[in-house]
DNA sequence: GCAAAAATCAATCATTTTCATCCAAAATTA
DNA sequence: TAATTTTGGATGAAAATGATTGATTTTTGC
């Protein structure tokens, strides 16, 4: 049995009963216990469910509230400084591409409103660029619980119609050998086509975030900075001895 | 029977009975009384259930059922009504288009949650529709902030890649002459164009909805039905002599 | 009311199940 | 063919379980 098929029996279970045991799993896919810990691992990363011991549940409906402990915190002081160094570097006239997620929505506050067109896959992001009047186009497709975010087929097809002079894109990590990487391919394919249309790239990083799916070789980068803070000799020395970005320190 | 099926199972029955007794829900589980009081004990911590001599009972003391506030105006009581019997009519396996509108939200609690698919351009509904875990899609294109409904050019070509079974559309009136109405002649485009591609279209109108840009003349509505209530027999007369179309009082 | 009997309890331990990790074989791709 | 990806089995660690023990609480019989 393929991945995907594996993959998509899962949670259709999942969405049926609400838990299903790894047993049963092996059983019905014929796979070995190993293979479906694969699955469950790679599916809990993407958000789709949750691990449990002895199998996996449904995640309930919320996202919870981002708790007292990560509100206050540095992590979040960080991810507005990012977001902010980064809407600075948006200029009027700019067609740009948001790509979804927290951090990326942290930067809709500083964006300067006059004459900028925004595009975006992000369904969080939608009520703020309204709120400031900002001329705001959604592409079409799948709308992915989880994470708010639009993706699939006919979000490739839709995000294509566009060109960009910037694009800021939000990661879940970065890792030497394999550039920014998310957890979910889809995601990482709309992020791979959104950075193909642009003339620029930006990708937002807290040093938090310092490995799944590659969305982009960095050599995929042609122009591009990684925007974090924090980031030590070391690491810079990683990141920008690879190719021509820049590390910017917020 | 793995950990959060049994936890599940407590909470529910002590939910319904008020108490518990450990050794039911031995039998019940089919595990051993040391995994239940182990269960009870972590369920006592997170604050769940109280226990007691031989069991568990449930804690008093908060969480009230929602209320008075929310149902009283009659307006919104009309709008559930057809919104609840247009829900009604989309059957297991349906794609059915959502159109943007207050009216049309409210039929998504009431959606038969299983295999089917929803294609809209409404923001308001995405929340909605994704908590309820129905496959959702968005067309692409233009956000528009007073209707929070997608529209323009990019929309109707992203629209134009679907098919549906049945689409239901809100409206703003209705005219004698002209049909269904919406002031916003791009938010019609969408509208007529949704209509065009669906198998069965309906019309949900409450009566206080009975004249702008027409977005639908009667005869584009091969299948349709105006769902709405309290209408007189003046007015059904007016409608029905114009076409085929039915008019549903909920 | 009181003591014996019964039931329930928390704590501990051995067993079973599940887990993450590693490695080699198979399958897929270049 | 070589390189990469996917898979399945093996390992020891970690977690959950079930039985046992003796203490505590409740019930029973008087």
């Amino acid at each position: 049995m393929l991945t995907p098929e594996r993959h998509k029996l899962i949670l259709q279970l999942i969405k049926e009963k609400g838990v299903v045991k790894i047993q049963d799993l092996v059983d019905l896919t014929e796979t070995s216990e190993s293979t479906i810990r694969r699955d469950l691992t790679q599916l809990e990363e993407g958000k789709y469910l949750k691990r449990i011991h002895g199998g996996a549940a449904r995640l309930q409906g919320k996202l919870q509230e981002p708790s007292m402990s990560e509100k206050s915190s540095k992590s979040l002081h960080q991810k507005r400084q990012i977001a902010q160094y980064a809407a600075n570097l948006v200029e009027e006239g700019d067609s740009i591409y948001l790509d979804a997620g927290s951090t990326v929505t942290e930067m809709i506050p500083f964006l300067p409103a006059k004459e900028i067109v925004v595009v975006t896959n992000g369904l969080m992001h939608i009520q703020a660029l309204m709120e400031r009047n900002i001329k705001t186009f959604i592409i079409g497709g799948f709308a992915k619980e989880q994470t708010k975010a639009i993706i699939g087929r006919g979000a490739l097809a839709s995000l294509e119609n566009y060109r960009f002079d910037k694009c800021f894109m939000g990661v879940n990590g970065i890792h030497p050998q394999f550039g920014y990487t998310t957890p979910d391919q889809d995601e990482a394919m709309i992020k791979q086509m959104a950075i193909s249309l642009s003339r620029e790239s930006f990708v937002l990083a807290d040093d938090t975030k310092f490995s799944e799916i590659a969305f982009a070789k960095i050599a995929d980068l042609h122009t591009a900075a990684i925007i974090t803070n924090e980031l030590n000799e070391d690491q810079k020395e990683t990141y920008t001895s690879k190719t021509t970005i820049k590390v910017v320190t917020a």
